[in-house]
Order: structure tokens, then C-alpha cells, then sequence
DNA sequence: CGAACGGTCATACTTTTGGGTGATTTTTCA
DNA sequence: TGAAAAATCACCCAAAAGTATGACCGTTCG
């Protein structure tokens, strides 16, 4: 949480001085292209119409686009969590490896050791060790409870 | 799904219906204004600025409110379903007897047979005479796929 | 009544799981 | 580069789980 935090705050001000520098860029251009047409079509009647065309548009875009920078970013927070979410922390305080939380995701998904081995391309005796090791680490001494302490500790990706 | 999709289709024309007579309103007395004024201060050299100024502030915000008004519409179909509600049908369906029921509650509290049997006051075969016809009932053939048979079909009581 | 069903238990057998130990290879990281 | 951690595999043994079959008892219901 505290790093997701940190890394909204440094978008937002990257969002900002995208904004202006495009606002600047854009406001100059601008300059440059009426200050070179002024005065030849000064006396036109719709260069009124024209000049707030282009500045609308632009503007507008621009403002759609910050509109858009903005409201992005702020619906991260209210995600809601739902009871039991995937904690990371727990798994590496107990020291649980890749190989062993796949393991355990599949044992919790009802599949024996041997199809496990099969889906992992791996031997049962290997698949065995890691169970074993598993166990060991989640305190258990059969998958069934390892499910349930699994579902506890919040260590599993999907419920 | 579809739902969702129909909603937001809606109210996204709405917006545009919206965006359009601000729009047009803006753009009225933004002439309006400009016509009163633009013979007495024509000869300004800042008329263009405050022109462009004028425009680009009511422009950018209308795009900045568009930019919210279609996205904002987006995070409601968040919502979260909590999956699995008892099913009293389910077990009549399936012809699961109580002491069955008992059984595979037993089993997804991580139980073994013989900790079943003590609890239940019966013997180990029982037991297993109780959980062999669950998982013919079930179509399964161990007690981990038992597990998440019964998380799907909504049979057991606490979750 | 008697058939059907649910609950109980048993015996025998196979498969799966779990525990213990050791070893080799690969990866990671200080 | 060199030690630690992770991943792999093997073998043995015991416990647990699962399969199959048969039997007994009590309740229920047509």
C-alpha cells in the first residue's frame, strides 16, 4: 500500500509538468503562427473566428487530455479489498519459494501430486519435496489443512 | 455485462448532448460580449490575447469536464460478487444424506478420516464408507477436488 | 409387510500421501 | 568468484486415503 501511494504522487507531478509544458508549447506555436499572419489578414473579418477556432480545439484537447491525466490516476484508491487479499509479505517471511507457492496453488486447486509433476514438468519425487517443504513451512502435516492455512494467511493468487 | 455496456452507452450520449449546448452557449456570449466590445478596443494590440485567453480558459474547461464525465462513468462496474450462498437444493439434487454433509464439512475443515470418526463418534470405516459415496455424489475421487466441488455448488454452511 | 434408504461396521486391497535422508544441478547474490 | 538458496531427483518406509464388496440394523413409506 505504501508503495502504490508513492508511486501515484510521482505520476501526478509527471502529469503536471507534461501539462505544462504542453500548454506552453502549444500556447507559443500559436504565437509564432498568428504574429506571421496577423498583420497580412488583420483586416479579414474572420480571423476572430479562426484565431478562437484553433484556440479552442486546442484547448480543448489539451483540456480533455488533463481531464483524463487526472482521473486516471485518483481511481486507484478506492479499490476495494475483498477479505482475504494475496499477501506477499507472508510468503516471503516464511520463506516460501516460486516453485513451492505453485505447489501449493495447485494442491488447493485438488490435484494429486502426479498431475502436478505432469503440469510442472517435473518428477513426483520432486513435487513431493516441495509439498514437504511446504508443510513444513505453513506448519501442517497434510494438503487439506495446507489449503485452509493458505486461505488464512492469504498467500493464494485466486480464491 | 451487456447492461453495464447499454448504461454506459447512454450516458455517454447524454455527455455529448451536454458538451454540445455548453458549447454553443459559450461560444453565444463569448460573441456576444466580443461584438460590444469590439469596436470601442479594436485598436488595442491586446484584444488577441484576451481573446485567445477568454477561449482557451472556457474551452479547457469544458474539455477538462468532458474528460471527467466519461471516465468517471467507468469504475461502477467494480462491484464484487461474493460467490458462493447456501444451496439446500443442491444436496437434495445430488441426494447427499446429512451424515454425508457432516462428512464433507469435516473433510474441508482439513479433518482426516480418523479425527472425522472421533468427532462423529463412529469408526474410521465409516468414515470412509461416508466420503466414498460423497464423492460418487460429488464425481470426484479424493477429497481436495471434494473440497472445491462443494465451494462451487454452494453446499456447505460456512465458508 | 417388505422394499428402500440411511447409517453403521468390517475386510481386503491399491493408490496416494507424507516423513526422512541424501545427492546433484542450477540459480542467485554478495 | 564462491557460498547460499532453490530446484531437481531418488529410495525407503509408514500412514492415510480411496476402492470394492458384503453385511447388519433401524426407520420409513407405499
Amino acid at each position: 500500500m505504501r508503495k502504490s501511494h508513492a508511486t501515484t504522487v510521482i505520476c501526478f507531478f509527471e502529469g503536471m509538468r507534461k501539462t505544462y509544458f504542453l500548454y506552453g508549447l502549444g500556447l507559443g506555436l500559436l504565437l509564432i503562427v498568428l504574429k506571421l499572419i496577423e498583420y497580412q489578414f488583420l483586416v479579414r473579418m474572420h480571423i476572430f473566428e479562426i484565431y478562437g477556432g484553433l484556440i479552442a480545439v486546442l484547448f480543448m484537447g489539451i483540456g480533455i487530455w488533463a481531464g483524463l491525466k487526472f482521473t486516471h490516476k485518483a481511481p486507484a484508491p478506492i479499490i476495494v479489498q475483498v477479505p482475504p487479499a494475496f499477501d506477499e509479505n507472508k510468503i516471503k517471511e516464511l520463506g516460501i519459494s516460486k516453485r513451492e507457492l505453485e505447489v501449493l496453488e495447485l494442491i488447493t486447486q485438488g490435484l494429486t501430486n502426479q498431475e502436478i509433476a505432469d503440469k510442472l514438468f517435473v518428477s513426483l519425487n520432486t513435487v513431493k519435496t516441495h509439498s514437504a517443504r511446504l508443510f513444513e513451512k505453513l506448519d501442517v502435516n497434510s494438503r487439506t489443512k495446507a489449503i485452509n492455512r493458505a486461505k488464512e494467511l492469504g498467500i493464494l493468487r485466486v480464491n
